[in-house]
DNA sequence: GGAGACTGCGTTTTT
DNA sequence: CGCAGTCTCC
């Protein structure tokens, strides 16, 4: 069969495009990968590029994954001799390539977000900052951010209260240069000073690569867009596909603009707008396209589709968030019933806070669910402690991994010993792991008898098998045993016992990539903090780079909960997009944001585009939240739908809504808090003379326009009501004066 | 050193 | 409300 058989014109164009910059608008559900990978394997099989010349950059392990296999399944090739994978994975592979030209020891280890913040926790209170005016997780906001828009502490003029961060940013990189680690944002900065720096192999990697292709470009922030223009050089190929209506992480740091940029600095002559969508039904991409065209700033783009305009989308109220999840376990039980598999219904909801009474009520009713996101393998506390051991063996400098397990299990050093040996450690200018003959406390013994464990097994190392050294390390190190002891530990023994099985069947890809021209400095001299395993190394990276899955309790049929950010790039037959009210979505939070309205409406297309044949939206009236109740209004996001698309399921209990584009769900819990009563019910205050209002009841205001009555207080001249007029705000009101009218 | 009380906080998240 | 992180006391 034809690599192009079955291709739409436009796909064609592009799988087909010349060697030139080219960028690819490809909608939701309109073939974008098949498109990037038919590119890659028609390149190849028509001899425009071998293997080794292809580049391809994704954003995570399983989108490269996916596109490794497919080219696989392709072409009778081995796609190894190409450059697939994430930013930071291609960054980890050009770093340790050339790690002397980079700076780095050869066994650089990299740091997680948890090793980062516990290595800045360790510099602010070796400094004797104040943790107040600098706390830690601002401070790592802040260097990753500096970071991530290419900046060294060096490059930014620190004034005031920002002299301060500067100089702890500065002292960062040091302690991270000293220790031999990495954090994620310097994988990709480390990468882009090396090649800007070093014009020989700028100009290797520009020769090599022929073709580079970017997955996702609307996500990129501004040093991976950096970083694919040394790679690419003046006018390389770079093959960008994209959708700005789904750019939904300028939170961190993705930057859209990146799209035009490319267009106008690459002098892009193809963009191509890939707008056939196969997957949703017409009504599903109505309401996606109507949406979205409330965006101003769009590239402009509208899908369409072969398939009919399928069922309605389906709207419910519910009273509360209890009824809401009520709501969707009946649902899903017709569903089940009539054939539908569980795993092609997903649940979405704007905030990961939202699922938990949604899987209380599956609980109860006895459906399997998978939550996604949430702790993954290597994030675990127990692998970590695992892996710090193991990171501590290849190299001893490394004293992030040395304060995670000096005293665990607890070997009787308390924290004033370990000060003690940081402040030994400094002095000397050494790491934890050797200032330890130094010290001489109450503590020494058992610092002591700690470096004979750590040097025992580095000893035996280089003549272990990978998994025979992790199972001697949980052993020895009394790891396993401690959890054995605890009451709750059987899990985590059993995660240790996974931990040894992923060393054992962990089998590095070998680097065929023809690495470089040849380094122009000394010899290379191993550390003698290093240990010699090449595996152990590649294991190291391997579980720092890819956390793994979450609770993989796969091959069950179960329904798919998570948050509309994780179900990016996912599809289900039905989808349940639920919480869709005022203030959760779009979030309140974002209202201030500029641009902040316009994300929100863009993770809404994005939620909106999941569904195959049958979307369900919802709200709920009142909603726990923080402990409190909170009355909401129905997300302007529902208004925006096309009407006749939307088929309701509940007689519409409100009139229509203000529009207003500012406001959104004040915090209600300043001042007083409403009280948690089911809508309905009567009002708060014992007293409170209600004037016939209830609370949850709508009403209309002359200047407020709609509202819900969220508390009824005082009584007489003093009777007052609290309403939240959605995008208005919630005001209190005089009720003999105000002029409220039910509705 | 560790269990239990106390405080504060609370979008979205991959690598 | 539910948690994570800190503090206190044994």
């Amino acid at each position: 069969m034809n690599l192009l058989d079955d291709l739409n014109p436009e796909q064609l164009a592009a799988v087909t495009l010349p060697d030139e910059p080219a960028l690819i608008l490809a909608g939701a559900g309109s073939g974008k990968t098949r498109v990037l990978t038919t590119r890659i394997a028609w390149l190849i099989q028509n001899g425009r590029v071998g293997p080794a010349g292809v580049l391809a950059v994704t954003f995570t392990n399983k989108a490269a994954r996916e596109m490794l296999s497919r080219i696989e399944s392709m072409l009778p090739i081995n796609p190894r001799g190409m450059w697939i994978g994430t930013f930071h994975g291609l960054c980890n592979r050009l770093l340790r390539a050339h790690h002397r030209d980079a700076n780095l020891p050869p066994t650089f280890q990299i740091l997680d977000v948890q090793d980062q913040l516990s290595s800045i926790k360790r510099l602010v209170k070796a400094g004797n900052v104040d943790e107040e005016r600098c706390p830690p997780r601002d401070l790592q906001y802040f260097i990753n951010g500096a970071k991530e828009s290419g900046q060294r502490a060096a490059q930014i003029s620190g004034a005031g209260h920002d002299k301060l961060w500067v100089e702890l940013y500065a002292a960062y990189d040091a302690q991270c240069q000293k220790e031999g680690s990495v954090d994620f944002a310097e994988l990709l900065l480390r990468s882009v000073e090396l090649l800007t720096r070093h014009e020989a192999l700028r100009e290797h990697y520009q020769h090599r690569f022929r073709h580079i292709l970017v997955d996702e470009f609307q996500d990129t922030n501004t040093l991976q867009y950096r970083w694919l223009k040394l790679l690419a050089g003046k006018s390389g190929p770079i093959f960008a596909v994209g959708d700005d209506d789904q750019s939904i992480y300028r939170f961190r740091g993705a930057n859209v603009g990146n799209m035009a940029d490319f267009q106008r600095e690459y002098n892009v002559q193809h963009v191509i707008k890939l707008e056939q969508n196969y997957r949703s039904h017409g009504n599903i991409l109505d309401a996606a396209n109507q949406l979205i065209g409330n965006n101003t700033r769009r590239m402009g783009k509208r899908l369409w589709t072969d398939a009919g305009a399928g069922e309605p989308l389906r709207l419910f109220e519910a009273g509360s968030d209890g009824l809401e999840a009520a709501w969707i376990v009946d649902e899903v039980r017709d569903q089940h019933r009539q054939g539908a598999r569980l795993s092609e219904i997903a649940i979405l909801y704007r905030a990961n806070a939202q699922s938990r009474v949604i899987e209380h009520a599956l609980f109860n009713a006895g459906l399997s669910y998978r939550v996604y996101g949430g702790l993954r393998f290597f994030e675990r506390a127990e692998v970590k402690h695992a892996l710090a051991y193991l990171r501590l063996i290849a190299n001893t400098d490394d004293d992030v991994s040395f304060a995670r397990i000096i005293n665990f299990p607890a070997r009787g050093i308390g924290a004033r010993s370990v000060e003690q040996l940081q402040s030994a450690a400094r002095a000397a200018g050494s790491s934890l792991f050797a200032a330890i003959a130094t010290v001489d406390g109450r503590a020494a013994a058992s610092f002591a008898q700690f470096a004979v464990l750590i040097n025992g097994l580095r000893e035996n190392a280089p003549h272990m098998s990978l998994s025979d050294l992790v199972s001697e390390t949980l052993e020895r190190t009394g790891l396993t045993n401690h959890y054995r002891n605890e009451r709750d530990g059987a899990d985590r023994v059993e995660n240790l016992a996974e931990l040894v099985n992923a060393a054992a069947g962990f089998v590095v890809e070998a680097d065929p990539g023809a690495p470089a021209p040849a380094p122009e400095a000394g010899p290379a001299e191993a550390s003698p903090a290093m240990v010699e395993h090449d595996l152990l190394h590649a294991f190291l990276a391997h579980a720092a780079l890819e956390a793994g899955d979450n609770q993989a309790s796969q091959g069950q049929d179960a329904l798919q909960l998570m948050t509309v950010h994780a179900a990016k790039g996912l599809e289900f037959d039905t989808v349940f997009l639920t919480g869709l009210e005022e203030g959760l979505f779009p979030h309140e939070n974002s209202l201030s944001e500029a641009d902040g309205l316009e994300e929100e409406r863009r993770l809404m297309y994005v939620a909106i585009t999941r569904a195959r044949k049958r979307l369900n939206l919802s709200f709920a009236q009142s909603r726990m939240l923080h402990g409190q109740t909170r009355y909401g209004m129905r997300s302007r996001f529902v208004e925006e739908l096309p009407e006749k698309s939307v088929k309701a399921l509940t007689p519409r209990l409100r009139g229509g809504f203000a529009t207003a584009a500012q406001g959104g769900w004040p915090a209600m819990g300043s001042g007083a808090a409403p009280r948690a009563e089911v809508p309905g019910a009567a009002g708060a205050a014992g007293a409170a003379d209600t004037h016939g209002l209830r609370i949850g009841q709508g009403v209309r205001h002359a200047k407020f326009g709609d509202g819900v009555v969220v508390r009824l207080q005082g009584s007489g001249n003093d009777a007052r009501a609290q309403i939240n007029f959605g995008s208005f705000g919630v005001k209190e009101l005089l009720l003999t004066v105000a002029k409220l009218q039910p509705v």
